[in-house]
DNA sequence: ACGGCGTATGGTAACGTTACCACATGGCGA
DNA sequence: TCGCCATGTGGTAACGTTACCATACGCCGT
């Protein structure tokens, strides 16, 4: 194995200059139809692909979006984003990579510097871990936006419209003719205003506000919930357990993710409720929503469109379609009625 | 901006040739070690940092391993490899990047050849999509391992010992009582022998022969059934429908993935009935096992081992510890006990 | 005194591509 | 007739790094 052929190897064969072999590749330029049949079938003749190490040397530039995901719990979600961003980077010539930061800011720096250093066209962080790490690329002038939870408050975001989705929640709830609806959320970290979370409970406050209810708020112990399968379940669990044990029990839940509604689920069932005859609860994320049981009602985060417009937005920052500026997006979050609500008992 | 720093400004700026800062960077050959200092404060200096193509062109090879997952359904088993893929090749000098295939052969031979281009150092395919594209990397020597789904019957792979697991999952049922267990499963394609469907049935049919009961097996329509959650959910509930109105019903049902629990716990509570009381069900793969009501008694693939030991062995392949032979690894998989499964009524 | 080796450093030609310039031809309007 | 422009093609110098020499200085053993 003498290494691959080169763009030279292709212009010996087809008797031409270099010059006109990367004209007919990039089908830019001016050639003629035989020398582009010519350079073709050499082309085809040697098994010729361009490198695109040596190109994006010379061109100072990659065609490839670099796609930092947090994923700290294996979640559907990130899968969806990521999904979202490869199809229209792909439609428009580009090239989705990934890499996995695991809900560490080290890791996440780490994966900046590998896509600086292979000089990738622009970035998109999917729930980004350390504002400072957005902040250092968004300085550098590189085109970049964040995903659903901004942390960084200068670089363009594009989240979901979590309080009218979680208002929606509450008003089917309502709607159904439920009062008593406790609330089950992760603690607000209060790292960056618009934190999901906080939208969440506010839209929950609001809501019982305004049919003149007294909230009941539980709120799971802050950050590393979410760590794994194993551990991420009891918190919700727990709460429940509490939730139900109290004196006058409420006729609905909403919780602030799915997750935290299958441990909820479970806690009922245990204690030998039933859902939604007994109990009505709504999710939030729809990440397992469809496989409990019963299968939850819940609201739907556009995953798939979260990564379409992240990947549009930056791309056409890279081309000078859209100067690259501190833009925010919203994207509408959609109740999903399933089975886990019903009206409250008489 | 002016682009960034390179390899002569900070030479120059620390009054030494650019071979002496290679040296410096790479810390090997004989430097003295004031010179070291001068080059890293002029490195700090200037915020120097190598540019990964440059260097690429010129080694020939790039530290990168090309990660092609396949993840058709948003399945979390895929993040764990693609995490302990990540470790390893990080704590070994090595960035893992991910290119996500959907399911696709388009999509992944896009995948080789965009990481062919950029001169991966090896590639991993978790869960191939087609033997061809796998042969095709393996014929032109590129170091190369399949994950837990073998297509090509000639690189190396790295399975799950799906019969054993399947057998524990059985010799679980059978020990608790159970003797009449029915099974649902995907279609075997067949297209390779070791297609993890044919060994758990294989097991399925190996353990009931060895009790001497009539096997039940019930299979789903093929290919496409798990290709979203909405489509993913029906096959095992349907089945689970026809398998409870069979006039003689089974004690507990085994079935080839946690998905189709998921569907098949939803159809028996349907049906009136209860999990373990009056039915047991176990599940495979442990990605959403936990989150049931109740939470399934599955067989735990080892997600991040796979990804783990497939690092390891393209990465000894490709520094040349280990020559790449076409070998087979198998790893444990192991059963989860959960509250799914319970002695069968008397 | 000399050769050899360990240490220390620098110059320069690649790696494979493309940007940029140079050049050639032919047609067309002034 | 001349100049200009559209078309077509090729040579060559980068892009930023590292491999591969070449060079130089001590020190040590013989």
């Amino acid at each position: 194995m003498k290494g691959r052929p080169t763009i030279r190897d292709v212009a010996r064969l087809a008797g031409v200059g270099t010059t006109t072999v990367t004209r007919v590749v990039q089908s830019r330029g001016y050639v003629s139809e035989e020398t582009r049949d010519a350079v073709l079938a050499a082309v085809h003749q040697t098994g010729y692909q361009v490198n695109s190490v040596a190109r994006s040397l010379k061109q100072r530039r990659s065609f490839v979006i670099g796609h930092l995901l947090r994923s700290t719990i294996p979640n559907p979600f990130y899968l969806m984003v990521a999904r979202g961003v490869e199809d229209v980077a792909r439609s428009r010539g580009y090239t989705a990579l990934t890499y996995n930061v695991q809900g560490e800011a080290d890791a996440e720096r780490r994966g900046i510097d590998t896509f600086l250093n292979w000089r990738a066209d622009a970035l998109i962080f999917t729930t980004a871990v350390a504002a400072e790490n957005v902040d250092f690329v968004f300085a550098r002038g590189l085109p970049v936006v964040q995903v659903e939870r901004p942390k960084s408050l200068t670089a363009p975001v594009i989240t979901v419209r979590n309080y009218a989705g979680a208002y929606a929640a509450m008003q089917h709830l309502i709607d159904l003719g439920h009062r008593e609806i406790a609330y089950i959320g992760g603690l607000p970290a209060a790292e960056t205003l618009a934190y999901v979370e906080m939208e969440r409970v506010a839209a929950y406050r609001d809501a019982m506000a305004a049919i003149g209810a007294a909230p009941a708020e539980y709120f799971l112990a802050g950050q590393r919930y979410l760590q794994d399968a194993e551990n991420s379940l009891k918190p919700g669990y727990d709460a429940a357990v509490r939730l139900l044990a109290a004196g006058r029990r409420p006729t609905a839940i909403q919780c602030t993710n799915d997750i935290i509604a299958a441990g909820v689920l479970q806690a009922i069932g245990d204690a030998g409720l039933r859902v939604p005859d007994d109990i009505s609860v709504i999710g939030f994320d729809d990440t397992l929503g469809h496989y409990l049981t019963p299968q939850l009602t819940t609201v739907r985060l556009p995953a798939y469109e979260l990564g379409q417009t992240a990947a549009r937005m930056v791309i056409d920052a890279v081309e000078g379609v859209t100067p690259q500026e501190a833009l925010a997006l919203q994207l509408d979050a959609t109740l999903v009625l399933r089975q886990s609500t019903a009206r409250p008992r008489a």
